[in-house]
DNA sequence: ATGGCAAATTGAATTTGA
């Protein structure tokens, strides 16, 4: 079973890049973030005819939104509510058998500063939050997808040094997240298939004049498993070359493959 | 610490992203 994960920056806008991306890259199941589009407006009719008739949707207005894209059976669709807000920055569902937990976790404004700026601290008590909740129900069967907004390690972004006052780079925030990953029974299996001293991004800036001669990118998206799942994925990828698609996303699709 | 852009909404300017 191959699974992706791409925060879309409208899915409305690149409805027919994503049935591009299905299609090319035989993508079972596929989590959106960043969908910007009330659940009467998701572009449902074109992805049942494209062979992905199984979805699940979360939307709201201009912001957030997530979704799951499946062309197998979708069952036991849920969310949770995140820090007390009904924001439409997660949602789950269970395919052959594995729990798909599909998140967008907030950016965190310009400022890393709790006192400053409520969207950091935002932020921050969102990953708490889900520090407490899969420390309390280990998962099994389980994969965790979406844009994170977090790049937790040096190798995860163009210049540690210069982005260390960065939000999504800040210590706190990389700390935090590495926590996440541990104290909720979780691996990286993005890191785990390229190792450890790969440089290895998701997203690049809409601001620079040439993102590949730039390459200031960050990964900020990620797909993590059970660790009763670890042995069982047979490859990873970054499909960096969507970057460069016409009308891109600033992110690009990530994909698992699973042993089933 | 920032930014050279982009998208949605409302109707040329604002908010948000990261």
């Amino acid at each position: 079973m191959k699974i992706a994960t791409w925060n879309i920056n409208s899915v409305r806008l690149r409805i027919n890049l994503v049935i591009k991306f299905l299609k090319e890259h035989d993508i079972d199941v596929l989590c959106l973030q960043e969908t910007k589009t009330q659940d009467e407006q998701f572009p449902v009719q074109a992805l049942a005819e494209a062979g992905w008739p199984n979805i699940a949707i979360r939307g709201e207005k201009s912001y957030n939104g997530v979704a799951i894209l499946s062309r197998l059976p979708l069952t036991d669709i849920s969310h949770l509510n995140w820090t007390g807000r009904t924001d439409c920055r997660h949602i789950s569902g269970v395919v052959k058998g594995l729990t798909l937990h599909n998140f967008y976790i907030p950016a965190g404004g310009d400022e890393p500063d709790i006192d400053k700026n409520p969207k950091f601290s935002h932020k921050l008590n969102f990953i708490a939050e889900m520090t407490k909740h899969f420390s309390q129900q280990q998962p099994s069967r389980s994969i965790l997808v979406g844009d994170l907004n977090i790049a937790p390690l040096a190798e995860d972004v163009w210049s540690t040094r210069q982005l260390r006052n960065t939000v999504s780079h800040t210590a706190i925030e990389r700390k935090n997240l590495l926590a996440l990953v541990e104290q909720g029974g979780w691996t990286d299996s993005v890191r785990a298939h390229f190792g450890p001293k790969e440089v290895l991004f998701s997203w690049w800036s809409y601001r620079a004049r040439d993102w590949v001669a730039s390459n200031r990118g960050r990964r900020l998206d990620h797909i993590w498993v059970s660790r009763d799942l670890a042995s069982k994925v047979e490859a990873v990828t970054i499909e960096s070359a969507m970057r460069g698609a016409e009308k891109p996303s600033d992110h690009v699709p990530l994909t698992i493959t699973l042993q089933s």
